[in-house]
DNA sequence: GTTTCGATTGTG
DNA sequence: ACAATCGAAACC
């Protein structure tokens, strides 16, 4: 990691939930235990007018994270087996967020490994879920304060956010397809494999 | 109260 | 192509 890791300000999260976004990429997901790794691919889930965001009919007792305050990470639990991790970021209309898709591995590689069960490096945080398997995360840290907190933190090492980020529609939603809110790094070998999805009648 | 389905992944 | 696996959301 170039430069010395330091927390992001608060008011980073209290902005436009697709502008975050864009701007987590390359920032550092670290754990208390040193786990860490660099965004590379993202996705906006938006307030009020996105259907896709688990927000989008109103706060449950699943969602209420992302209705707080930015700047805190909510963690869901899908598929019966599957954790993914979001850092909480809107301004004005509450309840949106920014979904972490995939990680470059940076620190506590070991760790990971034994986590993920002797997978190859590429497939070691490449996808929601991975890297929650990859760094340990689960609905225990559903809340976590990604700002000041023991817990997981997002960190800003120098390096910046890609000039040209790809943009192309979100992964694994059957509506708001039409809108272009995930981001990943260019070229970047530990972004996730979007899969085709079969489309049946 | 009951049914459906998912912001996924691994295997065949 | 399909199963795994379970809680939240949706529906009645």
């Amino acid at each position: 990691m170039p430069g010395r890791a330091r927390p992001l300000p608060r008011a980073f999260y209290r902005r436009e939930t697709t502008h975050v976004a864009r701007e987590l990429l390359n920032k550092v997901l670290r754990m208390p235990d040193g786990r860490a790794g660099r965004i590379v691919e993202v996705e906006a889930y938006c307030a009020g007018v996105d259907p896709a965001a688990h927000t989008y009919r109103g706060q449950t007792a699943r969602n209420a994270t992302m209705f707080g305050e930015p700047g805190h990470m909510y963690v869901y639990f899908t598929y019966g087996m599957h954790w993914c991790a979001n850092a909480v970021a809107w301004h004005g209309v509450p309840g949106a967020g920014v979904l972490i898709r995939a990680l470059e591995p940076l620190r506590g590689l070991p760790a990971m490994y034994e986590a993920r069960g002797g997978v190859s490096e590429r497939l070691l945080c490449s996808g929601p879920a991975r890297l929650t398997q990859a760094l340990g995360i689960t609905g225990a840290q559903d809340g976590a304060d990604l700002v000041r907190g023991d817990g997981p933190r997002i960190l800003d090492d120098g390096t910046p956010p890609p000039l040209h980020p790809v943009s192309t529609p979100r992964v694994g939603i059957r509506v708001g397809t039409d809108r272009l809110w995930r981001w990943y790094v260019p070229a970047n070998p530990h972004v996730s494999a979007a899969r085709v999805q079969s489309v049946q009648e």
